[in-house]
DNA sequence: AAGATTCCCAACCGCGCGAGG
DNA sequence: ACCTCGCGCGGTTGGGAATCT
């Protein structure tokens, strides 16, 4: 019988998205929610299918997102966050606010891997290029549930570094558990020593809180409703203090402003 | 200035998973 | 237990932008 294919061929328009799509996407998304992708695209109007409508939602319109590249601190968490959960891009986005996976995934492939590779660091294992890996699927380094790292004693032996600074830390694989690690915090070059500690980062990365600013969106009402958004440095902003971003604050102005800001978010028109 | 090459990223594709019947 | 449906994920691609020759 097959698979149903998730739209019909026919009619159904691909490439990039025009303004006046963008504007009934959101438009309808912010007046009706996105109960059905699938439905989605007949009701408001567009000759797309939903899983187009889901991605140019999610990776590009979300009025939660941040614009631009990835802030070091930002880097450093997505290399930690991959030497653990190898390409979960949807589990490293989602400690990452704003961020998509999309957007993770492209970073890392062209920006982070490079530099990696140039820092003769295998970016699949974390590893030195030259030395044969002890295990190469980093997804199974600390654990073979990714879910479960927060629960097991980090045993193997994990490189970090600084793709910044260049420096690089080895952590001692014999004894350093997740808990003993913790004090040893005071080690300049330890992981993370940015902004981040195993301690604090784990269970930040495996609390069962989901980002504030996501479960903002899981109301139709976004712009009303109160979350927690972050900026580069980590530091939350709530909601509340943002513009009202609502269907009925845009006016033809507004739209004809969009007409100039395509290649923006939503959030960049100051809505 | 123009053509060639490389880089970058938005968007697409196909598959797996979970929910519900 | 099985089937169908919808969603989400990870990998890949196409084409515009940027850079090089």
């Amino acid at each position: 019988m097959g698979r149903q294919p998730c739209c019909d061929k026919l009619g159904v328009k691909k490439g990039p998205w025009t303004v006046e799509e963008d504007k009934k996407l959101i438009n309808f998304i912010l007046t009706n929610g996105h109960c059905c992708w699938r439905a989605l695209p007949k009701l408001a109007g567009l000759r797309r299918c939903g899983k187009s409508c889901r991605l140019r939602w999610t990776n590009y319109l979300r009025p939660d997102l941040k614009r631009g590249l990835l802030s070091h601190d930002e880097e450093q968490l997505v290399i930690d966050l991959h030497a653990h959960l190898g390409n979960k891009w949807s589990k490293i986005a989602s400690r990452l606010p704003g961020r998509t996976d999309n957007e993770i995934k492209n970073h890392w492939n062209t920006h982070i891997k490079k530099k990696l590779i140039k820092m003769g660091i295998d970016p699949m294992t974390h590893q030195p290029l030259n030395q044969e890996p002890s295990n190469t699927d980093p997804s199974k380094t600390i654990s073979s549930n990714p879910d479960d790292i927060s629960k097991e004693p980090k045993t193997a032996s994990t490189k970090t570094l600084d793709i910044i600074s260049g420096t690089t830390t080895t952590e001692d694989e014999s004894s350093s558990t997740v808990t003993d690690q913790n004090s040893s915090m005071d080690n300049e070059n330890h992981l993370l020593d940015n902004n981040y500690n195993d301690d604090e980062l784990f269970s930040y990365l495996w609390s069962d809180e989901t980002t504030k600013a996501d479960a903002s969106l899981g109301d139709s009402n976004y712009g009303a409703v109160g979350g927690t958004l972050y900026d580069s440095n980590n530091i939350s902003t709530t909601v509340s203090d943002l513009p009202i971003w609502s269907p009925e604050g845009i006016n033809d102005k507004d739209w004809m402003f969009l007409d100039y800001c395509q290649d923006f978010g939503v959030h960049d028109f100051g809505f």
